[in-house]
RNA sequence: GGGUCGGUGGUCGAGUGGUUAAUGGCACCGGACUGUAAAUUCGGCUCGCGAAAGCGAUACGCAGGUUCAAAUCCUGCCCGGCCCA
């Protein structure tokens, strides 16, 4: 079953949490593994929005060497704790999801796990299997295993008690819902971000007092977003999606802070930690050019996701386009449709909310037609064939008849 | 259940009857500079109509009321913090 059975098991282990944030604990990791069954090893993720990013993609690839090292993996998919709403990092009540919502956005995550995980080795599930079929009876004698106490050590439960910040019960149910995931599966090992490590621990006296052996928590660094600061979300507008387009993901990437590089080399554009640290010296010592560093590490995360042929398209296009201020070949059409206005087409475009946003944009000389800037806010569209409509620095459009 | 304080724009937070579509910070969007980085700097940041000056609509938890005039006063309701039980 293993790929290199001369290693021993604590090799294997040492191998497998390679780059992890937190191990509970490799001892224990090498001693299951010295068992030499298969480990039952899973990730939970709450179908919380439509989209997976950059950020999903560490702990998914952690799961993926699992795979790769011959465990039995599962992917579950907690549409049912999705509805509780996972406190981590939150300091605010976090507002419900509807079943549809979470009915939508759970179709698309198998399959843009895919991205990373190679599913057909992977079992899916969903923790509404067990979790829903719980009576009060059950759910009391859960919740009867931890303390108050306890549940309020963790410090976003802490910040937010101690701010006046509104905490309601059911949350402190979250953490017992992901805890019963691990019995109701019986596992082994269970990964998660580094937010989720309270959650994660939260698991083995659970486990211990239904008779099974705990799991072994392992987490992954969280990704910052392109904004250098906060963890990568969907919510917070910083994030890089696996289905952005190769342009999208391109450009995203040329935004993040420089002191980012060795971050996303790590841990967006995979590179090994020999490479990574060949880059951590060289910018250091100014022999590496941070954006040069930059390109070769975006080109080589758009890699991961469209292809090597798409990432250098992308690199091509970002330094024609942007760089060097090209209007570039290919763009989304959209025809007059008897529209006369400019602050009309902008809107018709999708480059602002309303017109008098257009407007505001074009008095900001933000607006080009054909690569000259326009900045009457009441233009009119006089060209007699198609031409090209620019808005900033990166928004196109070919405007035809 | 009682007491008390509070609910303002994406967010934080001023504003306590009248040039108040509402100071300011952050976030965000654009311009200059640049490496779509950082730093700096300038401008913008509710919607509709109008070529323009402008006009109109909507907005300070919800619903009413007082007033020439309310985010600001009154009543009721909803929601939250803290204290007491």
């Amino acid at each position: 079953m293993t790929a290199t059975p001369a290693r021993s098991a604590r090799e294997r282990a040492e191998f497998l949490t390679d780059g992890c944030d937190h191990v509970e604990s490799l001892r224990e990791l090498a001693e299951r593994l010295e068992r030499g069954r298969p480990l039952r090893v899973y990730l939970g993720l709450d179908p919380t929005s439509p989209d997976l990013h950059l950020g999903h993609a560490v702990v998914l690839r952690l799961l993926q060497r699992f795979v790769d090292d011959g465990h039995n993996v599962i992917l579950l998919i907690g549409d049912f704790t999705a509805r509780i709403g996972d406190p981590s990092g939150r300091n605010a009540l976090r507002p419900a999801l509807s079943d549809e919502q979470i009915g939508a956005n759970m179709k698309t995550y198998a399959a843009q796990a895919g991205k990373v995980l190679d599913m057909s080795r992977v079992t899916l599930r969903y923790n509404s299997e067990w979790l829903s079929k719980l009576t009060f009876t059950d759910i009391y004698k859960l919740l009867s295993q931890t303390t108050v106490a306890q549940m309020l050590e963790r410090n976003d439960f802490k910040q937010r008690y101690e701010s006046g910040t509104p905490i309601a019960l059911h949350e402190f149910v979250y953490p017992v819902a992901v805890a019963y995931d691990s019995v109701a599966m019986n596992v082994d090992v269970e990964l998660g971000g580094s937010d989720q490590l309270f959650n994660l621990l939260i698991s083995r006296p659970y486990q211990i007092h239904a008779g099974q052996d705990p799991e072994i928590c392992i987490t992954v660094p969280l990704l910052e977003g392109i904004d250098g600061e906060k963890k990568m979300s969907k919510s917070l507008g910083n994030h890089i999606g696996l289905t952005d387009p190769p342009n999208d993901m391109f450009g995203k990437t040329m935004r993040i802070p420089d002191a980012l590089l060795p971050r996303y080399a790590r841990l967006a554009a995979w590179w090994p930690s020999d490479q990574v640290q060949a880059l951590e010296r060289g910018l250091r010592d100014g022999s590496a050019s941070p954006m040069d560093e930059k390109k070769r590490i975006a080109e080589d995360l758009v890699a991961l996701y469209h292809g090597g042929d798409a990432a250098r398209a992308a690199r091509d296009f970002f330094e024609r386009t942007i760089q060097r201020g090209e209007i570039p070949a290919e763009m989304p059409e959209l025809s007059l449709d008897g529209r006369t206005k400019l602050a009309d087409l902008i809107v018709a475009a999708g480059f602002a909310e309303s017109k008098r946003a257009a407007t505001r944009l074009i008095g900001e000389g933000a607006v080009r037609v054909d690569g000259t800037v326009v900045s009457d806010p009441n233009a009119r569209w006089t060209a007699e064939g198609p031409a090209v409509l620019q808005v900033g620095s990166r928004k196109f459009v070919r405007i035809t008849q």
